[in-house]
DNA sequence: AAGATTGTTGCTTA
DNA sequence: TTAAGCAACAATCT
């Protein structure tokens, strides 16, 4: 589940390859994928990557002539840059017991929704098992307004504490639900909000209203070092996600309490109890987390 | 073989 | 009026 550190490692990946390359066509294989898309490559065939950035956990390419394509991988989703000679690799499914070197698999797979063909003979699959995600062109008026829907960014300086001191004192629910709502903070997921919150010390059900100022803190930083750690080893592969060569995340064997019900705890004597909360699947210890 | 998996939206309810 | 709650969506795995 591709969240803040997951894109952003994907966005680096990409930048690097992709910027100043020429599109030449692009093959819409499922229509769903791409938003309000008849004519999506006509619109952008011709044109040039001139940037690539991210907000939360969208992937935005700049076009130049006020275009801008938006990228969400929601659940599933997957960006692979291929070189024109490079061996194709990545795109399949994952295993827990793959070893990180086992990805492979021809591209375009049967999950394939979109092929970027880029005049250098490069190319991008936007693969989507589950057919969440989307790719939209927007202007960058409507780009801007999309993404003024978004909280502050998390890892600059625009995740000021009293705000989200003030925010979190306004809200009732269970303070994860509220860390998953991306108009508090962009970017969080299931995995990231339970481990930072594992890491702050604070149970996922308290509510939001009820913490103290001190908790507050130390959740806010817990939240930036979290983020920060798994964009620093190219995110978590739990299921899908993979880079954007195709490779597995690093930070996955650095999970603390995410998919590890009844193991013991790595902080004291408990061990991980897995709930329900705000629908997803929550993972906490109850000795050390209050 | 039903239930779990999750990010976001949009509808309903309070 | 605003917020909170929840179904819906999609495909696959256990």
């Amino acid at each position: 589940m591709p969240e803040l550190p997951e894109v952003e490692t994907i966005k680096r990946d990409l930048g690097e390859r992709m910027i100043g390359e020429k599109i030449s066509r692009v093959q819409v294989k499922d229509f769903r994928a791409v938003k309000g898309s008849s004519s999506f490559s006509k619109k952008v065939s011709g044109k040039v990557v001139k940037g690539i950035d991210r907000r939360g956990k969208l992937l935005i390419l700049e076009l130049g002539d006020d275009a801008y394509i938006l990228i969400h991988l929601k659940m599933t989703g997957q960006l692979i840059y291929c070189h024109n000679q490079e061996m194709i690799a990545g795109g399949h499914t994952l295993n827990k017991e793959d070893p990180v070197e086992n990805v492979g698999g021809e591209l375009p797979n049967k999950h394939t929704r979109v092929v970027f063909y880029f005049l250098s003979g490069d190319k991008l699959f936007f693969n989507d098992m589950r057919r969440f995600g989307y790719i939209k062109l927007l202007s960058g008026k409507d780009k801007e307004d999309k993404l003024k829907e978004l909280g502050p960014e998390p890892l600059i300086k625009d995740f000021n504490l009293k705000t989200f001191q003030e925010n979190l004192r306004k809200r009732k629910v269970a303070v994860k639900k509220a860390l998953l709502d991306q108009k508090l903070v962009a970017g969080i997921g299931n995995i990231y909000a339970d481990e930072a919150l594992f890491s702050a010390g604070i149970r996922p059900d308290r509510p939001a209203e009820g913490l103290s100022e001190e908790e507050i803190k130390k959740l806010h930083k817990s939240i930036k070092g979290i983020l920060k750690k798994g964009v620093e080893y190219r995110g978590t592969t739990f299921n899908n996600y993979v880079d954007g060569q195709g490779k597995q995340g690093g930070f996955s064997r650095l999970l603390k309490v995410y998919g590890r019900e009844g193991e013991k705890c790595p902080n004291c004597k408990g061990y991980i109890k897995k709930i329900r909360l705000a629908g997803r699947g929550t993972h906490y210890c109850p000795e050390c987390q209050r």
